[in-house]
DNA sequence: TATTGTTATACTCTATAACTATA
DNA sequence: TATAGTTATAGAGTATAACAATA
């Protein structure tokens, strides 16, 4: 999955001494790149939440595999647990999912015993989602195990940084 | 891709309807949830990111659809315009791509006579990658509208959270 | 008529193994 | 032997259309 960059040699090159490059570079060597320059890409919200994002599944998937659990799973889980009875709609609408991908996704976690379908008490098409107790005590294990990682790969940050990161990104998705 | 979570019927319920409706429901409703609980899942740096990044491309896609350009075509691209004779290698491991998914990607975008390549001047097993002028003139515009979207989904930030926020990110993954 | 949940299905994205040509 | 690029392919993730049951 992830494939590490290195360390850019030249990362510290100021912009005269990187364009003086490139003219030297077209006389005698037209077509050789020494490092890729990425600023452009770095100014961009959506790439930087995606690098970062896909940074932390990659270990996520690692870690979370022992539990059979998968990033949309955890998260369908660990909102069945805290809201207990939820419907699939609703979980659709919370998570941005499409309901026809859920439909699998719902009966693989009742095969496995961790949840149940219970008729919804006022509504004769939805159905509730409970958790059973193994389902439970899974997602206990589950969340502290994501959130230890979640600090692990976010370890270069101060807990102020981190909870100011928490709180700007979801200024662009709520 | 976009979901638009349609207007929920009790979303203009006032809070104190809707405590009302919870507190008669814990009574006589065990099971209906009124509200999704979605604190837990939000104090993950991977979920906050990966739903901001998602939120983001939604737009992306739309945006530079008329451009024919995807959100990695577009990274690709823009490296490329940006690196002219930067190698599939390179760019591999800069965008973090596997390079047998970055092949059919760069012969389209030689298709559409966006870039050239060139043997590289040192090494005969690489092939240098460059822009055309077609290729920069469509990335210039591209680049524009990505920057404008870009603008617009994080319009509620300030310029300096919007930084912070940069600076943040690729702490996480670079 | 609108909504919940479902089925079937297609499309995109991503990942792995193995091959070639060159260093 | 190691690396750049490629081929073929498999798997996961995500998308749309249409249907039955209920409101």
């Amino acid at each position: 999955m992830a494939r590490t960059p290195r360390p850019s040699k030249a990362a510290d090159k100021t912009p005269a001494r990187r364009a003086a490059d490139a003219r030297s570079a077209a006389r005698t060597d037209p077509c050789a790149v020494e490092e890729v320059d990425t600023r452009y890409l770095q100014t961009l919200m959506g790439y930087n939440a995606r690098r970062a994002a896909l940074s932390i599944i990659e270990v996520f998937l690692e870690r979370l595999a022992p539990f059979g659990l998968k990033p949309v799973d955890f998260s369908v889980m660990s909102t069945i647990c805290h809201n207990p009875g939820v419907t699939s709609r609703q979980l659709c609408n919370t998570l941005n999912l499409l309901p026809p991908n859920l439909v699998g996704l719902i009966q693989s976690l009742e095969s496995r015993g961790l949840i149940e379908r219970k008729p919804h008490p006022h509504d004769g098409r939805a159905v509730g989602l409970h958790p059973t107790p193994k389902g439970q005590a899974l997602m206990v294990q589950a969340e502290q195990t994501a959130t230890e990682l979640e600090l692990e790969k976010t370890a270069k940050l101060t807990p102020a940084q981190r909870k100011t990161l928490l709180a700007l990104l979801q200024k662009i998705y709520l």
